[in-house]
DNA sequence: AATTGGCACTCTAGATAATCGAGTGCCAGG
DNA sequence: CCTGGCACTCGATTATCTAGAGTGCCAATT
């Protein structure tokens, strides 16, 4: 139906359009891209590809321009991931290897992808579900308020306050943190629901009250309060394009986490690069957008999703070639620290 | 030399022009504000207003708008701060007062300002300089690596991995655990340099490599890099404005620390509200901006600075109503934790 | 001396019209 | 199936005109 010509076609219409913002002729494409057929074959072959949905005119007497289902064709079989240059990768390694902790790497990786892709950069903070408890520690705040403080294998420290359902004594706290490093010492934090359970058995029944509420924080906030932690940056790239609906809509979706978490969680397969193009977007506002999005974590294990949003029209093999290679960097620092 | 009924109609414009966004001519002047006097009384007023530089004209035959020299007395004698509504305070509080950490705290203030003042809000993370140790910890990652841990008596907790020159046993690190603790507890952090000079004569020989790296960390990286920490949101209300400039460069200076850094640390007296309008904003790209920013602290100590950020057309008593009590209850919650 | 009504003047925003040209669709011939 | 030719469409650009908001200035009034 769509023989390799008109593949072709597609392709070069799609490469003219994003790096040229406007909308492409048979003459321009005849010209720029050395296809050994007149501009009047062109067209017949742009006809067929109109009719079948894959590019559009914004007006009769104007160039085409490439619709979302274009897109998706050159995403899924015209394009190959492009990979960075020698540079590119070299510039990746130097701007991650020299962070602190992870605030520092989650920053740094927004700022190098936006910078690489010139386009929104959003990372998710990696996920605590898979990390093993090495320490736990109890700090009092107040007579029924202590300071939680949990430090994992992977050399990340979380903290919170926690409001106790009684007033506790400074014997019950050490008590209490002694017990809390002998249960959870070396577990996993996903185990910490279990811990819950054979917790009340083996405290003294005055203490139960004030266990359980400090285990459900560890549980409940600690863990699911991170992954919902999501940053993003290069903001300023979108002024330069022009998003129809304007980028009012775009900065105020990502500037709601809740949106930012549907944005991230829509991709199919968590750990393989995924493309989300224009109304596929379900988020509102982003009906113009793509994102190229991929998990990444330490050694196998997902842990968490990064992503770059742009416009529709954006250099998807550039995009995905970036977001591929940030992510394994990052991959690799977590799994070194 | 500036009578009652120049600044009267001064005042009028400003507050006209911030609500409408357009010139506003003498006619428009004496109807919408009861001057008792004829439009072309006002137009003799605004002909010396012009000449003394508070307010100029995009074109001849157009109305006037307010020049940065009109907008600054315009704060320094023709205004009031606004304070609040009873119903905006209240959602301050309960706002507020559902924050878990101090990263909550701060992302919520942020996200607060924002919505009040319709502008950006800018938040920096409060200093530790001030903090007193509680607690320190130190926890091997890898034959010469630590993850140092300080807990503050305010109750923050600050990480960072530390690489060690040499490698080092888990006897020697209990042993500088210990002595970290005995030498800092309870001691202000501004106080650690006073500790490294005399540490290394508590240590044995072998250990004081290590232990000054641990230190030198707790100093300069903790307690500065936290200041270094500004965060700011509410961009999506940048997009409704016309920065003349265009709002990329605000954008792009929004999302350097370096520059938000400067913008905080340029106002004044850091304890109180502060405006800075227009062009007497060195940073590049901000000439059209407008910044109202205060000091906040728990007590009357000045920990760090807040600020919304707007065109210079801003509604001035508003945005520092907003500043200041913003800035007030941060300082309670901070006092209170 | 300050205020005011009157008036001519100046621009800009917006409407209307004319023109240009890139790009198209279609057709007849190779 | 490809191609050159050709009439046609329609947005963008430019030119011209008009209406009206707003001004500055002046002479008269209080």
């Amino acid at each position: 139906m769509l023989d390799d010509r008109k593949l072709a076609v597609l392709r070069a219409i799609i490469e003219d359009y994003v790096s040229t913002t406007e909308p492409v002729g048979s003459k321009t494409l005849v010209d720029r891209h050395n296809l050994d057929v007149s501009p009047a074959t062109i067209r017949n072959d742009m006809a067929v590809l109109e009719e079948q949905g894959y590019i559009a005119q914004p007006h009769t007497s104007a160039g085409r321009i490439p619709t979302d289902k274009g897109y998706r064709l050159f995403v899924d079989r015209l394009s190959a991931v492009k990979p960075l240059s020698q540079a590119e990768r070299r510039a990746i390694e130097t701007f991650l290897g020299g962070a602190y902790d992870l605030d520092d790497v989650v920053t740094r990786t927004v700022r190098l992808l936006a910078q690489l892709t010139r386009q929104v950069a959003v990372v998710q903070y990696p996920s605590l579900r898979i990390s093993c408890v090495r320490h736990v520690e109890l700090v009092p705040l107040g007579p029924a308020r202590v300071l939680l403080v949990l430090i994992t294998d992977t050399g990340r420290v979380e903290q919170r306050g926690v409001d106790l359902p009684d007033s506790i004594t400074d014997d019950s706290i050490a008590h209490l943190r002694a017990l809390l490093n002998a249960c959870m010492d070396g577990r996993p934090l996903a185990d910490a629901a279990g811990v819950v359970a054979e917790l009340p058995a083996r405290l003294d029944a005055s203490d139960r009250p004030n266990g359980a509420a400090v285990l459900s924080v560890l549980l409940e906030s600690l863990v699911e309060r991170h992954e919902e932690k999501i940053v993003f940056g290069g903001a300023a790239n979108l002024a330069a394009r022009d998003f129809s609906a304007g980028l009012r809509d775009v900065l105020e979706a990502l500037e709601e986490q809740v949106v930012l978490m549907r944005l991230l969680g829509e991709s199919g397969d968590p750990a393989s690069l995924t493309v989300r193009i224009g109304a596929e977007n379900t988020v509102e506002g982003l009906h113009d957008a793509s994102i190229v999005s991929t998990g990444y974590g330490a050694g196998d294990q997902v842990l968490a999703k990064l992503a770059v949003l742009g416009p529709t029209r954006m250099d998807y093999p550039g995009a995905m070639g970036a977001v591929r290679a940030v992510a394994r960097y990052v991959g690799q620092i977590l799994a070194e620290s």
